[in-house]
DNA sequence: CTGAAAGCGCTTACAG
DNA sequence: CTGAAAGCGCTTACAG
């Protein structure tokens, strides 16, 4: 009657969950055993009863016992949350990473915490710190700016995993797409089918995919014996503006090219429209394969050829590292080679334009 | 030397924040004032003398103090998090919405909490069942499933922002946008236009903006004098495979048509696949008009005409409406009108097709 | 196998 | 204006 608790506490909606209202000490108690017996059933963390075990788990299933996260937190260290530092929440390339992530994550019990880290790595930086305020048991972060030295040491505090790079480090686990591969791919696609003069939208070169895109395309053209034109190289930065304005400068520039590889599918998007205004039809008089092979690709107009990247995969695997990590294992994860998707935007090679 | 935390905790990393080792306590000692005066400062809770707040901002500020959030939430009841129940993490429609949420959440020392509702129900209910137990401050639904009644429940015990649907409740604010008057638009620049035969793709009608969508183009259809056509109107669910579906339904129903209305752009651009593969140009032969103003929709081929949705201004106003509800305050924020965003996929009416 | 007790790092009535 | 103290809901050595 007097207890200060149920004075202060509004105990509206008896819900179905029970949520919040329903302590482990009322646990303890209905089920005759103390809180530390309810605490190590709750958590596996010792041998118990069969007994005592029955009762508590008919309590629990009788109160609608919830336990409290924040509480946990606090006492255990664990929150059973990890933080996942993405570059852009609405980020069309990571959302599928992103889903991946919080499937296998909820389904082991854990909560992610998105965070968006700007593309700077001070914002990153930010964003670990204020992840590691929050408790969180791990941090993923998927690509990122961060300097690897950076990352090891967030990896001595607390599991990191990280894609989008090669690294080593304890306690940190780096999971890496083969850029390279998939560009020589892509590139030796549009060679088999006669073209000679392939022109490349560059990505962001200060970013490894950027960087070893570029080279997969360079070492496919040179393993054909062509010469490496600079000329038919256009800088990029990932998006679909620069995708669009790189198409410009590349026909005003009046170097030949029968087909365009775009380091990522919304830059090709962005030179696909830019073709388009110059009148220029994919792929009857231009061939164009992008990289990455997002959802959008398949309705793309027409439907364009692209290198897949696993990027769901790439949430799961993380994820799951991340557990293995917080398990005490070693991952030993590794993603999916790079292939080829053959769609409508690329055909055999008809005479260079703008000869 | 004996202390049993220094035992337990590894003081790796004097990192730049010192994060996580200084406490509370540690500050009020350096300070030489209690926790409680500590606390308060943190917290603005109560008036403090100068001399006091000076010596402890010194003490916050040299040892790098941040604050426990999970401490605090625990202790407090405030966690300084709000949840967000998205459908999907990965929507390239919400992804703008997500931005604007995390962006004015996190300038106002909030964090926000994604999780993905999977246009389910029970899914939601989940969801914030989960949310609850993780204690954040308040909830913000993105439409949803859930019922107005269940919405008013949870209203009972935290605050609530909901989008996507008009109800009143108290403790909660629901932001809507006028998916009417957004159709309508659309369908009257097709009619201003010489159209007289428009298709109409529906989205999900369960939906509540799938179904306000149809009445639009409907009450357009009436006021100029047509008949609503039930054979022009398309079943959809808001993908671009339903979309693309649909045009093909169309096409094989040998109903004539000059233009297609899709409720949204996804199904747009399906539509406009449809097309290209039936030989079918937009806008020459088709005009065709989406709904939502997706980032993509600028490079899509022919660029899309569509209803502007400001899903980023959504977020945001999601987000200070959440934000006033915390402040105790009663948010009076509204939507920006429909309006209508002119590209290159439509055109003046030619001769009606399949005649 | 199981309790009693201390403690996680804060906040907040309760008294000055 | 400011402290001492209790408490938030759990976990975890420490002793049986």
């Amino acid at each position: 009657m007097n207890d200060p608790a149920s004075t202060r506490q509004k105990t509206r909606r008896a819900g179905s969950t029970g949520l919040g209202k329903v302590t482990l000490e009322m646990v303890a108690a209905a089920a005759g055993v103390s809180a530390a017996t309810v605490s190590r059933i709750l958590n596996g963390t010792a041998m118990v009863s069969d007994d005592k075990r029955t009762a508590v788990d008919e309590a629990i299933a009788r109160l609608g016992f919830v336990p409290n996260p924040v509480a946990r937190g606090l006492a255990g260290g664990r929150t059973l949350s990890v933080g996942v530092v993405t570059q852009a929440i609405d980020s069309p390339f990571y959302g599928g990473a992103l889903r991946g992530i919080e499937n296998t994550l909820t389904a082991a019990g854990y909560s992610p915490l998105f965070v968006s880290g700007q593309w700077s790595a001070t914002h990153e930086a930010r964003c670990i710190d204020a992840l590691r305020s929050r408790r969180v048991d791990g941090i993923i972060v998927l690509t990122g700016r961060l300097s690897d030295a950076a990352l090891a040491a967030t990896a001595r505090e607390l599991p990191v995993v990280v894609t989008g790079r090669t690294m080593k480090a304890p306690g940190l686990c780096a999971l890496d797409f083969d850029n390279f591969e998939g560009a020589r791919l892509a590139t030796h696609h549009l060679l088999s089918l006669g073209h000679r003069r392939i022109a490349f939208i560059a990505g962001d070169l200060k970013h490894p995919d950027g960087k070893e895109r570029l080279r997969g395309y360079r070492s496919a053209i040179e393993a054909a014996g062509l010469a490496y034109e600079p000329g038919l190289v256009m800088p990029g930065n990932f998006t679909e503006a620069s995708g669009l304005a790189a198409v410009e400068r590349l026909i005003d520039s009046r170097h030949p090219f029968t087909a365009i590889f775009a380091s990522n599918d919304q830059m090709a998007f962005g030179a696909g429209l830019g073709l388009h205004r110059r009148r220029l039809q994919v792929p009857q008089d231009v061939s164009l394969v992008g990289f990455d092979d997002l959802a959008s690709a398949v309705y793309a107009i027409p439907p364009l050829t692209t290198v897949h990247h696993p990027v769901d995969e790439l949430g799961q695997l993380a994820a799951q590292a991340m557990l293995q990590l917080l398990a005490g294992e070693t991952p030993t994860l590794a993603l999916p080679a790079p292939r080829l998707v053959v769609r409508e935007s690329t055909r055999e090679a008809g005479p260079a334009r703008r000869r």
